[in-house]
DNA sequence: AAGTTAATTGACTGATTAGTCAGTTCATGT
DNA sequence: ACATGAACTGACTAATCAGTCAATTAACTT
C-alpha cells in the first residue's frame, strides 16, 4: 500500500494523486485504505517516516562500520550516496514532501531524534579537530546538501550502479577535502 | 499580482492555495486573474521564471564582476547566497516547484537558456585548469547544491544581514578549496 | 456448524475549486 | 458629451475528490 503510494505520488506528484487511485494501485477498495491511515496526510507522514528510515538503516546495516573517523565518515557518505541513487522515486519524492510542507512537525521530530546520534559523532568529530570548526548546523546543512545535489546528479543522468560507484569515490574525496580541517585556507 | 501568488504560494503551497484567495490577495477578482493566467499552471511557469531571473540578474548587475577567475566565482557564490538569504519566501517557493514537477518543460529550457553562458563559462576554467577536472555537470550539480544548502540554512536559522556575510565568506572558502584543482588528495 | 468479531467493499455525499461569461466600469480620443 | 473598446467583476457551474458507512465477506473460536 505504501509502496503503491511512492510509485503514483513519485509520478504524479502528492496533491495530484487521488486517494482512490492509490487504493486502485494497491488493489484495495477507498474504504480500505481509509482503515489503515484515517487522513491523505497521515499517509505522507508515514510515508516519509518510513523512507527516511530506509535510509537511515543503510548505515546501521551490517558490515559495520569501522576504522578511522575519516573512513567511517566516507562509507557513510558512500552507502547514502548508492541508497538515493538505486531508489530515485523515494528519493525524489522525499524532497517533493519536505519542501512542500506537506509533513507535519511531529514526523520531523520523530526524524531528528532518529539521526540525533549521527549529528552528536560529527560534533565530536569537530572537537576532536577530524573536522573543520565552522558552526555544526551549516557543516550538516553543507554535507546534506552535497549528498542530496549528487544523488540527485545520478539520477538525472541515470547513472549504472557503476558508474554511481566512481562518482562516490569522486564525491567522497571532495566532501572531505572540503571538510578535513587542516588548511585554513590562506585568504 | 505575482507578488500576492508568491505571498500565498510560500504560506500554503501550491495546491492549498485557491486562484480565488490569490486574487483576493491581489486586490482584483477572480477572473481578472485569468485574463492574466489561462490557468493556475501558466502562474506557476511565469512567477517561476520571473523568480529564477531575478536571481540570474544578481549576477549581471553592476558594479561588473572583474577579476580573476576565482574572485568572479566567490562573488557570483556571495551575491546568490546574499540574495537567496535575503528572499525566503522566493527562494523556498522555487525549490517547492521546482521538486513537485510543476513548472513545465518549456520553463525549464528557457531557464537552461539563460544560464548557458555561465555554464561555458565554468567549463572553460576547467579547460584552463582554473577548477577541477571532474565531470561538469557533476560539478554543476555540487555547486548548485551547496549553494541551496547554505541559503535553506541561512533562512532556517534566520540569519541577520551581517552573519549572512560571514556565512558567505566561510562557504566560499570552502567551495574554492573544494573544486579548486590543486590538492590530487593524497589517498 | 454456528456464532462472533474483524476486515473489506464501493456507492455515495458534502465540500471545494478552477475556470467562465454576461454584464459593468473605466480610459481614451474626438 | 459621446462613442468605442479594453479591463474588470463576481455569481455561477461543472467537475473533482477526501472521507463515510451500511452491507458483505473473511477469519477465527468453541
Amino acid at each position: 500500500m505504501l509502496e503503491a503510494a511512492i510509485e503514483l505520488f513519485a509520478k504524479d506528484g502528492f496533491w495530484q494523486t487521488t486517494t482512490a487511485s492509490i487504493a486502485q494501485e494497491a488493489g484495495v477498495a477507498t474504504g480500505t485504505l481509509f482503515t489503515y491511515f484515517p487522513t491523505k496526510n497521515d499517509l505522507i507522514d508515514e510515508l516519509y517516516l518510513t523512507i527516511k528510515r530506509e535510509a537511515l538503516a543503510e548505515i546501521q546495516r551490517e558490515p559495520k562500520l569501522h576504522g578511522s573517523f575519516e573512513a567511517v565518515f566516507k562509507e557513510i557518505h558512500t552507502r547514502l550516496l548508492k541508497w538515493g541513487s538505486a531508489n530515485p522515486k523515494k528519493f525524489l519524492l522525499m524532497l517533493q514532501l519536505r519542501q512542500g510542507n506537506q509533513v507535519s512537525q511531529r514526523i520531523y521530530e520523530t526524524i531528528e531524534d532518529d539521526w540525533k546520534d549521527g549529528h552528536e559523532w560529527i560534533k565530536l568529530g569537530q572537537q576532536e579537530g577530524k573536522l573543520a570548526s565552522f558552526p555544526t548546523s551549516l557543516l550538516l546543512s553543507i554535507i546534506h546538501g552535497h549528498l542530496e545535489a549528487v544523488i540527485q546528479h545520478n539520477i538525472q543522468h541515470k547513472l549504472s550502479e557503476k558508474e554511481v560507484a566512481e562518482v562516490a569515490t569522486i564525491s567522497s574525496e571532495i566532501l572531505w577535502r572540503y571538510l578535513s580541517p587542516q588548511s585554513k585556507s590562506p585568504q
